[in-house]
DNA sequence: TATTATAAGTGTATTTATAACACTTATGAA
DNA sequence: TTCATAAGTGTTATAAATACACTTATAATA
């Protein structure tokens, strides 16, 4: 008999994800309306069980894929939450894990069927559980993140422009930045191609087009290096 | 009836600690050769089941205190280790930890109980179960966490040279510091005190002798300032 | 067609932080 | 008295970060 393994310590383990998204100049998280109890009616995160045969990786992936549809997103374990009665229901542990994707590419559809809604920060509503601790935890990470690893690839649009990558900054670090210093900062970065084509939509004079170079942009991702701003 | 709550994915829940500590100029890490199956003989991480009404938290410091009969110790969640078969007993998922504890200060003879002994970080032997992906990442993490805050407090013995601790930098970030610029640095951090005392095992001269300033230390510990070295 | 309003675009100087570097000093042991 | 050893100490050079203001292109409007 092996020593330790007592049945009555088996509990649930969960899976629960921070999914960040940035539009109309602000950056937002993809929240579920309960439809089934405990707390039915409530706000929370999209979330779920871990299967008996399934890494918590995969359940994470899992469970984004069945919100937003999407696949091969980069996604990154935060924190286990372990409080006691953290589930009012039985004892649940979660691990939380956050993802960032384009707000444009999910599948409108299924985020219907979830009662989903994208919420920027400033008005996210309580949430269930321990819910709101785990967004606050992740907001903290995405940020520190910034300072480590170029970000964006995955919150902007395909082609965008200098300013919009700007905001972005600006929003994620919540602080104003110098556009002059700004541009010289992600210049020296070399991962961002100039398009000839310009954006019009925004001022009289128009604005250029930016585009990740993907090769480059993976390349910084992976020899994480520091980015002061 | 609760949907989701499905009694056949409970599963079992573990905590491994990573104990860090220092001397004889080495970073070395705590292990145990265990004296029970599976992997009986075999040297691992000191862990234990999470209890049923037990937080992570709880658990890690419980498991601390039995190998090492220290209290009060700072100890951070690392990650959580969910490969479906990383543990050939039964499905068990663990949460690893790691603490940083003066070397000198533990109870001996729970050490010889256990059966653990520390390694020098070069000398660590194979691992049972993903034990030394644990360690890994711990060490990554205890490198990044000296440029957050300043370290040292919880490794070096109350009164110091300034030699001894630079050592300490020396060996968690493996590499070569310069003295001057380490003094400077250290200096600007405004964290210890000068004492009139000389240490006169290392030298004919003597080298004074450094405490530190618990209260600015600690100060600097939650403010977390970034230190580049 | 001249004027205006708006956001885009651009460069330099200052300050601050980091990195490189070598000689003198105190003391116990030979 | 000399020698060997580690302690102790400042300055200069380089690199990075920050602060800062005017010109330009264009569509809309008078």
């Amino acid at each position: 008999m092996m020593v330790g393994y007592n049945p009555d310590d088996k509990i649930f383990h969960a899976v629960d994800c921070i999914i960040f998204g940035f539009n109309d100049e602000d950056l937002k998280v993809l929240l579920i309306q309960r439809d089934f109890e405990p707390e039915k009616g409530k706000w929370s995160l999209m979330g779920g069980f871990l299967k008996k045969v399934e890494t918590l990786d995969d359940a994470a992936i899992r469970i984004l894929n069945r919100l937003t549809g999407m696949q091969n997103i980069y996604m990154e374990q935060l924190y286990t939450f372990s409080e006691v009665n953290r589930d009012p229901v039985e004892r649940t542990i979660s691990t939380s894990y956050y993802a960032i994707i384009n707000i444009e590419k999910h599948n409108e559809e299924l985020i219907e069927n979830y009662n989903a809604k994208w919420f920027s920060l400033s008005e996210v509503p309580n949430l269930i559980f321990d819910h709101n601790d785990m967004l606050d935890k992740a907001i903290k990470r995405l940020r520190r993140r910034t300072s480590i690893s170029p970000i964006g690839f995955e919150l902007l649009p395909e082609k965008f422009t200098m300013r919009q990558l700007q905001k972005l900054y600006e929003t994620i670090l919540d602080k104003e930045l110098d556009k002059r210093n700004f541009i010289n900062k992600i210049n020296s970065m070399d991962i961002l191609i100039k398009l000839k084509e310009k954006d019009m939509t925004s001022s009289t004079k128009g604005s250029f087009l930016f585009q990740f170079e993907k090769a480059k942009y993976d390349e910084k991702q992976t020899n994480s290096f520091y980015l002061k701003l």
